[in-house]
DNA sequence: CGCGGATCGTTGGGGAACGAACGATACGGC
DNA sequence: GCCGTATCGTTCGTTCCCCAACGATCCGCG
């Protein structure tokens, strides 16, 4: 093994694409350390979001946005429609769409708001009330389960650093128009700007 | 407002979201420390990825599934489509499109196998080496970026946490048939083969 | 040889998600 | 009071992706 830049301490813990990177591009000036982090990040996201969905919401028929707009009006109750779309980092037109869902499924309920009329309240129904208290539980044991691969020290301290990296990447630009409240199960985009090249 | 600005002591506590939860949900038996890590996680790969994407890929006009298949091909060389399937973390049918799409731009090129009628190899074409190539580093001082939040033991730490985390992920039931060779920037569900539910 | 089962890549349908454009509503300057 | 501007939620068109079939190909066994 003739890779050098990476850890060499802890080389033993690299996983084998880790070190098959290292092999084709270890000559190269990259920052090796940075892409660990990022990369580690992007796999355990995807590895834990395929876990839940198949573990836990496809037996309730739950999409993994639709899971979090339950969420996030189960901890902080009505809302309007634009403070839900911020907080699940999804835009208002995706949103339309699965409270169109929800709404048909009698799990949230639609209010006109009362001072303005553009806007619209969003609450759980007393059925989507029940569900998302039968479903939250199952979803944070398979977390426990997750996590049950670091001690429960290490676990902190894996938040506690995605914490000061998330606080890097949330506001990199000034405005403080933030994500808002800043809901833990945030849904990303897919698509892509302007076609180029 | 830059003006607002959190003193790194702050910085450390919980998110306001965390603390929400916290008051909303802190009588029940709930597992905050499993949720913390993984909820964080799913936001930091939210934002990595959204970040990428705007900053980077959207530039070349490349998707995310698009640049991993790239990358793929570039650390590993020619392969068959489903081994690069497996390590992107895709389908076999979204790959066609996604290789469809690429083979159109002339970024990668296909050839049959010589000994086996069925399968097909995949390679990145001059162009799409070129391509990864002058992509690639901006992509990689971005990940710079990102992790610039963290000190350099810090950001090998969390890569060292997030790689137990995944090992546990990626094979909690030995079917033995893991995902490959296990490509960082993977995408989307594995291929499930069999019906587990 | 020849046939049945297994494996591979492709196809088509449906769901999700984004961005841009649209009507409806609220607010402020005149 | 009125009209231009801003904001809100919805709709529309496109892109992306998963999944379940399907045809093509390979292989083992009689």
């Amino acid at each position: 093994m003739t890779t050098r830049r990476l850890g060499s301490a802890e080389e033993d813990q690299l996983t084998r694409a880790e070190r098959d990177i290292g092999a084709r591009l270890g000559e190269r000036p990259f920052d090796f350390r940075a892409m660990a982090a990022t990369s580690n990040i992007c796999r355990a996201a995807t590895s834990i979001r395929n876990h839940m969905e198949q573990r836990v919401l496809a037996g309730y028929g739950l999409s993994w946005s639709a899971f979090t707009v339950m969420w996030v009006l189960w901890i902080w109750g009505e809302q309007e429609t634009g403070q839900v779309a911020a907080e699940t980092g999804t835009t208002k037109g995706t949103l339309t769409g699965v409270l169109k869902t929800l709404e048909g499924r009698r799990l949230v309920l639609r209010s006109a708001h009362p001072d303005d009329g553009r806007r619209v309240l969003v609450r759980l129904s007393p059925r989507g009330l029940a569900v998302i208290e039968e479903v939250f539980p199952l979803f944070n044991a398979q977390e426990t389960f997750a996590a049950s691969a670091l001690e429960p020290g290490e676990q902190e301290q894996l938040a506690h650093l995605l914490r000061k990296l998330n606080a890097r990447l949330d506001a990199p630009n000034g405005d403080g128009v933030d994500t808002g409240l800043g809901a833990p199960y945030v849904r990303g985009r897919t698509t892509m700007g302007p076609r180029a090249v």
